[in-house]
Order: C-alpha cells, then sequence, then structure tokens
RNA sequence: CGGUUUUACUUACUAA
C-alpha cells in the first residue's frame, strides 16, 4: 500500500475511538521499510510527531535499518543525529545497524569509527558487532583484521557463537583458505559450539567455486552425521557446482537426492 | 516487572 491508504486506515481504526500508538506507527514503518518504501516510511516518522506521538528508540532504528538496506548509509547516519538532537539515546540496536550498514557499504573504517563513538557512550560490542565486523572485514578481503576481531571477541568471550564462526569460516573458504576453514571448524567442535547448516553450506559454497565438488559432495554426507539437515541452500549449491564443471548428470542425481 | 515493534552469518538467477 502507499501512504494515503494508510492515513485512510488510522482514520477509520480512530474513528472507533482507537488511536494508534508509538507501536502502531513502529510495526508501519516497519512493513514500509521491508517493501524498500523508506521514503513513505519517513514520512510517517514526521507524521507522528504531528499526532504529538514520540518516536521512541525503535522508532529511529527501523529507520535507520531500512535506510542503511536501502544503500542510504550517510542518511542512516544523520538520523542518529537527529535522534540525538531529540533526546533520544541511541543503543547497542542503533550502533549494530550502522555498523552493518557501513561494513555493507564497504566502509568498514568508518563502521570501526561509529563503534569507537558508540563505547565512548558506555556502549560495549555485543556478539552480533563482532560478527558484523568480522563479516565487513572478510568481505573486504582483509583476512588479518577479520582474525584479529575475532580474538578479540574470543578473548571477551563472545567468540563461541556460531554466527561469528560462520563469519570468519566463510571469509577463509571464499579465500580458497580450506585448511585454515576446517581447522576453524573443529574449533568449533571442540568449543562446544559446533557448526550448523549454513556453516556446510558456506564451505560447501566455497568448494563448488573452486570446483571442488569431490570435497563438496563428501561434506553433504557429513552434514547429518554432524545433526544438520541439508536444506534448499545445501543441494542448490551442489547443482550449481555440478553445472558449472558441466556435470549435468550428476546435477540431475542431487535433484533426485532431494525428493 | 502481562503480551505486541528494531540489528549480525549461507545458494543461484536477473540488471548495469
Amino acid at each position: 500500500g502507499n501512504v494515503k491508504e494508510m492515513k485512510r486506515l488510522l482514520a477509520m481504526v480512530q474513528s472507533r475511538g482507537v488511536s494508534p500508538n508509538v507501536f502502531t506507527y513502529n510495526i508501519l514503518i516497519k512493513g514500509f521499510c521491508n517493501e524498500g518504501k523508506v521514503q513513505e516510511a519517513m514520512i510517517l516518522l514526521d507524521e507522528m510527531v504531528s499526532v504529538e506521538l514520540i518516536p521512541d528508540v525503535v522508532t529511529y532504528n527501523t529507520l535507520i535499518n531500512g535506510l542503511c538496506k536501502g544503500h542510504m548509509v550517510e542518511e542512516a547516519k544523520n538520523l542518529l543525529g537527529t535522534m540525538v538532537r531529540k533526546g533520544c539515546m541511541p543503543d547497542d540496536f542503533t550502533y549494530n545497524t550502522l555498523i552493518d550498514g557501513f561494513c555493507k557499504a564497504g566502509m568498514v573504517q568508518k563502521a570501526c569509527d561509529l563503534l569507537q563513538d558508540a563505547m565512548f557512550k558506555g556502549i560495549s560490542p555485543d556478539q552480533i558487532t563482532y560478527s558484523t565486523l568480522v563479516n565487513g572485514f572478510c568481505e573486504e578481503g582483509n583476512l588479518e583484521r577479520a582474525t584479529e576481531v575475532f580474538d578479540e571477541a574470543c578473548k571477551k568471550g563472545l567468540g563461541h557463537n556460531v554466527i561469528v564462526y560462520n563469519a570468519l569460516v566463510k571469509g577463509l573458504s571464499e579465500q580458497g583458505l580450506f585448511p585454515e576453514a576446517f581447522e576453524l571448524v573443529n574449533k568449533m567442535l571442540d568449543s562446544g559450539c559446533g557448526p550448523n547448516i549454513w556453516t556446510f553450506n558456506i564451505l560447501m559454497s566455497g568448494l563448488c567455486k573452486k570446483g571442488n565438488l569431490y570435497h563438496a559432495e563428501n561434506l553433504l554426507n557429513e552434514a547429518l552425521p554432524n545433526g544438520c539437515t541439508p536444506d534448499i541452500f545445501t543441494f542448490n549449491t551442489l547443482i550449481y557446482g555440478f553445472c558449472k564443471i558441466s556435470k549435468l548428470d550428476e546435477a540431475l542425481k542431487i535433484i533426485n537426492k532431494m525428493r
């Protein structure tokens, strides 16, 4: 829908004696953001003010995330400034969202600056922050910094998290560093934070891109014994891999295994 | 502290 339609709905609800509150707007704003209609979501922010509702930290975080996902990171950062000016204190969600936005935009250094800003405000990095930064550095091809961040997370006791591990496993396997990637998976098993199907998919995808279907298919057989059920990503990855090396017959066999 | 809203990791294809 659009904002005009929304206004009609809200008017209808109000005519029944029920007024929308901040939650109502937050849900709507999230809805518009999910549809990629961030501009319309921003209009709702203005409208909240005009009906004397005070946007809260969730309102701003939702919009900041929408702007980041819409590749408008500078605007997102400006909104951080706006919320502070209006007396709404940013929280860990705010910073993690922005840090991810800047990482995904290829501005990892700015993401690190934001983390400094957050820490200055008394917000310390959590597992989400670390997975975000590990991922950011990996995407940049900077495995050294990615590993440093990972080690720092471990020192703080925040390293034993599947997503943090997966981010680094992905970075390693995308660079073709499979021995290191598998070593890390062994570390996961030792630390009681076992791999999940995402871990397997990440490794298999890396192997498939290198044309190493032998090891990729072996991994498929190791998933179940490790308590991971192959999913649609697993099979699509293998089918892609076999097609890439022109083994269409093998690709078709995978399709049969799916049934 | 009755409930409801916000952040991180995986496949391919498609556009430039």
